[in-house]
DNA sequence: TTGACTACATACCAACCAGTCGGTATGTAG
DNA sequence: CTACATACCGACTGGTTGGTATGTAGTCAA
């Protein structure tokens, strides 16, 4: 099912354009003209490879999934030796992503939910998986460092997983009504802060 | 310009019909036909009214800002005598505000500055202002802690302040794709926890 | 009474929308 | 060479869109 990366197929390239499109003008105001337009081709290759708007929808979220997901896998934040080091690595990766503009950084899925959580479950659900997937793989990490640190929270790795992505997408709303990214930097800084408390207790008495 | 709640004219009933619409189905996807069905009155109300979709969009936002100013500036978290356990109280507000649905406790502004911020400086800017005026409101209380505690923290009181929208905004996003709230509760407690950890040092040095 | 004004309603339009359809070009298996 | 599939094209359609032009009922002041 992996396309070949030599010859772009049009099915590949409304992917791609819709990868930016959508970031730029969100899923609704985004036409299928226009979607064509951007990708160089006609509305009856459209058509064949999506059996409407909404299939697209879905299949842009499986392939933003795909494309963050390999760019993550291979970013060197996994390569330190303490869990702990790793999460803080990703996050400050995330931060360092926030340079560019912000249609380049924000995400296509937080973007396309918000407009169809209730009226398309096919994209949300897809969104959904997206975001989940995404945080799952961070949940490991969390979780060896809570081992590693004989933390025994009230709080799930799970849902500190999910935390730092509430973070990231929170900053981008921000960052799109400021019109630049500062303030969500300093927001990634505060979730920074917050993990390193978490994890580095300045001293505190341990119970049981 | 602030309107007599006995009479509901055309303009207010449009506003609130807004509130609720844009709310389901984001800006872009609310039609001004839609909007006027929902108001009970005729496109001729309408662009009485406004002169375009974009200038409801504006109104859109500063009566999302009043209405919510106003609630907030009668909500008892302002009680408290101590200035750290306001923000809290706010916090926990934040959370109580999750019951009920999606559409109910999900924020316009964020909603429509997702598919504004590049195609309607208008409305990107009125959702700033919205955002960023409502975070001011907390700032006051941040600083007043601060002050307080003796605090000289790394952060501002302003990008604390802001950092609670950005949660509060990532965990409205992370609620529309997972169809609940409960992660976004839980997002909402590690926000309430990274403040009581900034604000309770469990025992650390003072520099100066 | 009249005239100006506000607050709506009705009727309408050109542009645009998602989606369809008939057709072509290029395979590929037998 | 036949039979059929896949990939793609671009004109077309019926309905929807934001927006306009015009009408009218009520209000207030002179």
């Amino acid at each position: 099912m992996t396309e070949a990366t030599a010859k772009p197929s049009a099915k590949l390239k409304l992917l791609d354009a819709a990868m930016s499109v959508i970031r730029i003008k969100g899923f609704s105001a985004t036409s299928v003209d226009e979607l064509c337009a951007a990708a160089g081709v006609t509305k009856g290759a459209f058509f064949h490879h999506f059996k409407s708007k909404d299939e697209l929808g879905v299949a842009a979220a499986d392939h933003w999934s795909e494309t963050t997901s390999a760019m993550f896998a291979k970013a060197p934040y996994h390569d330190h030796a303490d869990p702990f080091e790793r999460v803080l690595a990703y996050v400050a990766l995330r931060k360092d992503l926030l340079a560019g503009s912000l249609p380049e950084f924000t995400c296509v899925v937080g973007t396309m939910v918000q407009e169809t959580y209730e009226t398309s479950p096919a994209i949300r659900d897809a969104c959904d998986r997206s975001i989940s997937a995404h945080a799952e793989t961070l949940e490991a990490d969390i979780e060896a460092a809570m081992r590693d640190r004989h933390l025994r929270p009230e709080w799930t790795a799970k849902s500190l997983a999910l935390h730092t992505q509430v973070v990231l997408q929170g900053a981008f709303i921000l960052a799109k009504a400021k019109g630049g990214a500062e303030i969500a930097a300093e927001s990634v800084d505060h979730l920074s802060r917050y993990l390193t408390l978490l994890f580095s207790p300045p001293k505190v008495e341990r119970q049981s």
